[in-house]
DNA sequence: TTTATTCTGTACATCGCTGTACAAAATGAT
DNA sequence: ATCATTTTGTACAGCGATGTACAGAATAAA
């Protein structure tokens, strides 16, 4: 019926996640998001509409590949507590890992877009308010289970989230082997929600 | 000798500190800053040399301001716990009537300055270290009084660190009143960091 | 083959930013 | 008044970004 675009438009979404990922938002302009997918910006224009409806895109699989999907495989045999420790520590074995510092794609976007792109802000605000509300029940199912004492689990939630968000730019200064994990142990164990796991 | 400048050079540097807080390293050109001044872009280059020496500039007048000084007066009369924890609160304080959502200065700066500026990289890590260093400095100070027990001062040091990095970035999201504050509370006690204040 | 549809490439006019270079202005000292 | 010094203003030449508009290319269906 109509001509086929001449690529791949998922792939090209990957590949401009990744760009924004280690740039930053701003430092990514259309020309050269569509360099780098060796189209023109009309093309670019045509199969993503804008700068922002690309990010919210990009946001949302991002989201999907984030904290919240692999923890929420809770089953009776796995503790809530074992998932967030392996969870957090698989975070800070990919960010000591990463050589350019990206931290959390998230995270690093607050700066840039919250008071500063009104079509982003409610974006980014509403992929924070979903974290906080799937950290919140697991929070009640752990507390449910007994493995952790009675609390609110909002502050609980927001604490973590907290600790995520200042893990994501302390992984972008603090450098030397092992120190992330050793801050994040410490925090995680601080508020109660530590559980004993292997880490090789 | 010569003609004098016609314009307050340290007034200036604390309006840039204020236009780059509220916009962004980057988002503030020679241009803008030089335009919010009242002055040419050769007057600027004459005055600071660069963005970057400006930057640096501001920085070390921000450390000035920053968290380490006031917790710095810690006499016999006061806890340290007491201190961090008043300091805390009025760094949430701040945060939450700040509608500008602005953060931390030097947390805010991390994303665009990490393995993107060369220059401004390790001006901003040192920043971060002198902190660490401080809260190392006055968590031993405390365990040494008994108001808190004993632990690996650099870990202790580093979750400080991280929950406030954390709360600079939280607070441009979480917008409720007391908020920020609770996080900050909670996870201060979690750390067995909280001294009991008063507050208003 | 023609038609309708959709994608792609080129071009446009505009804007802001960069760092430097050089001339002009202003002052203190002699 | 002249000189040395420093600040300031103007100008330059170049770069990259923006969003749109329009023409051309490619395809599926009729």
């Amino acid at each position: 019926m109509n001509r086929p675009k001449e690529f791949d438009r998922d792939g090209a979404v990957v590949v401009l996640m990744d760009e924004i990922w280690e740039h930053g938002f701003d430092a990514c302009s259309v020309n050269s998001m569509s360099e780098k997918l060796g189209i023109t910006r009309s093309s670019f224009y045509n199969a993503f509409g804008s700068k922002e409806k690309l990010f919210a895109e990009i946001l949302d699989i991002y989201s999907e590949s984030g904290p919240s999907r692999e923890m929420f495989e809770i089953n009776e045999s796995r503790s809530v507590l074992n998932s967030i420790t392996e969870k957090m520590f698989e975070i800070c074995r990919l960010q000591e890992q990463d050589k350019a510092c990206r931290g959390c794609l998230a995270a690093s976007s607050i700066q840039e877009i919250v008071k500063k792109n009104n079509e982003l802000e409610p974006v980014l605000k509403s992929f924070f308010n979903q974290n906080i509300q799937y950290f919140e029940k697991i929070i009640g199912i752990a507390i449910k289970r007994g493995e952790l004492e009675d609390c609110d689990t909002r502050i609980k939630a927001l604490s973590l989230q907290n600790m995520m968000v200042g893990l994501s730019e302390m992984s972008k200064i603090f450098r030397k082997k092992g120190e992330l994990w050793s801050i994040c142990e410490h925090s995680l164990k601080a508020l109660g929600l530590y559980g004993e796991i292997e880490h090789g």
